[in-house]
DNA sequence: ATCATAGTCGTCTCCTTGACGATAAACAGT
DNA sequence: ACTGTTTATCGTCAAGGAGACGACTATGAT
């Protein structure tokens, strides 16, 4: 045993956020523009330290208000929440030149926010389409047309994971009612599904489908004509928060 | 913005390790004895510090290899080798009263080892049921029976975690195999998906659905007939990793 | 020889899904 | 007012998977 487990090295933690919502159809992501170095100017996932007494899901709670003005709601409580929850955590020894950090990276699902920002530390803070931010990580220096630099340390690898969570997991939970507002139409909730996956699902089938699981939606009794055409049924997240049986993404 | 970023609080960080198995038709966990304060002669979960220039995954496998004799073979190699994958981040300020550590969780799934521990320092490991380690958890102080004592820190919790993540990720991906040997009978197979759920499956079924899988098993030609009765054939696992549609877990 | 044990193949029915026709209720234009 | 467009919702039908379970096979034990 030529290791002293006494003489342990010291880490910074930190929390990182991945913020997803969904919005023209289509995944964003939060992100802010870095003002100092290492990679000045860049974009990168919000985050900061874990403060010294403070539990790493209030530090991610707190970071996210911080940023966002958005309430945690890590555990359930429907309105006016957006989801929280743990997704891995990056400790790579090079990953922050600066020193050696450990990242608890967390993922946030929101509704579409009617302001850009609406919270206060909104200095250079924007939502970024997804495919935009990981293209940028993926191929390398392209064009340079827009933003397609990639994200600031390991960020984009922390973004792809969140963002293939989330995939994954709106299929076996009815965990994609945490990008819809309140109250909400099955055709809203199918364009959710169609942004995360990238794919065109059938109304029909989905309507019988997340109608006739118990649990996952509960009528209001109200209707909006929000989108156009024949007025529709507005619904609340049911208590349900597995789907079973699960909804099936369509092949690729 | 009243916090200086620059005066981050240092912590200590290190790796648990949720070892399982499966003997004896049950699910049995990796448990070593504490030589010292605090909780000092409790059984706790595996782990050690994480070192100032190694990566939170082989820092994971390292304390593998030392308190087992396992490689991890974190990625896929098939043969010889645990599965090893991230768990969870447990960073509670109080969770260890000597200092502020964070603890990153990896979940380990290995077939039952010929001796109890193979590897090196096994001065006070040993395999314990993860039923009877859970129920003293939960029913605080029972009848005293058994090791039917806590386990330290909040490892516990994390042990739960590990476990409900190996029930679930049996269900959708070909998992289950990194708990049998090299070669194995579906017999065999099918008496780990029971184990790790606690549930009695239907032979034919399960033989149909894991035979008919694409990808999942590949015979090696051989039969065994260890298990008593007609002989079996002998698979190996299939590159597939992903089961679809899923094994259905039953209801409960 | 008989029995117990475990493995393997089939069958039947029910349920879910995917494909898609049809109707309903709003709005925009002409 | 009529027509076309859009979105919502209901219905039908065939294919596939899963649960229940009968039947047969190949070993070892008694």
């Amino acid at each position: 045993m030529p290791y002293d487990p006494s003489a342990f090295p010291p880490f910074a933690v930190t929390v990182d956020l991945v913020v997803l919502t969904v919005r023209k159809d289509a995944l964003y992501a939060l992100v802010v523009r870095r003002g100092e170095p290492p990679y000045q100017g860049r974009w990168a996932l919000p985050g900061g330290f874990v403060r010294d007494d403070e539990d790493l899901e209030s530090a991610a709670g707190r970071e996210l208000t911080e940023e966002t003005g958005l309430r945690s709601q890590a555990l359930e409580d429907q309105d006016a929440g957006a989801h929280l929850e743990q997704l891995a955590t990056y400790g790579a020894p090079q990953r922050d030149p600066r020193m050696r950090v450990v990242s608890v990276a967390y993922l946030v699902l929101a509704p579409d926010l009617p302001s850009p920002i609406a919270g206060g530390d909104a200095r250079s803070a924007r939502w970024a389409a997804t495919d935009a931010l990981l293209e940028a990580a993926d191929g390398a220096d392209r064009e340079a047309e827009e933003q397609h630099v990639p994200l600031a340390f390991d960020h984009g690898e922390i973004l792809r994971d969140g963002v293939e969570r989330a995939r994954s997991k709106i299929e076996y939970s009815s965990l994609a009612t945490a990008f819809c507002p309140a109250e909400f139409t099955v055709g809203e909730l199918r364009r959710v599904y169609e942004a995360v996956w990238g794919v065109a699902l059938d109304p029909r089938n989905f309507h019988r489908k997340v109608t006739g699981t118990p649990g996952f939606l509960v009528p209001t009794g109200g209707t909006t004509t929000r989108q156009g055409g024949r007025p529709a049924q507005l619904f609340r997240a049911g208590g349900a928060t597995l789907l079973n049986p699960p909804m099936l993404r369509p092949e690729v």
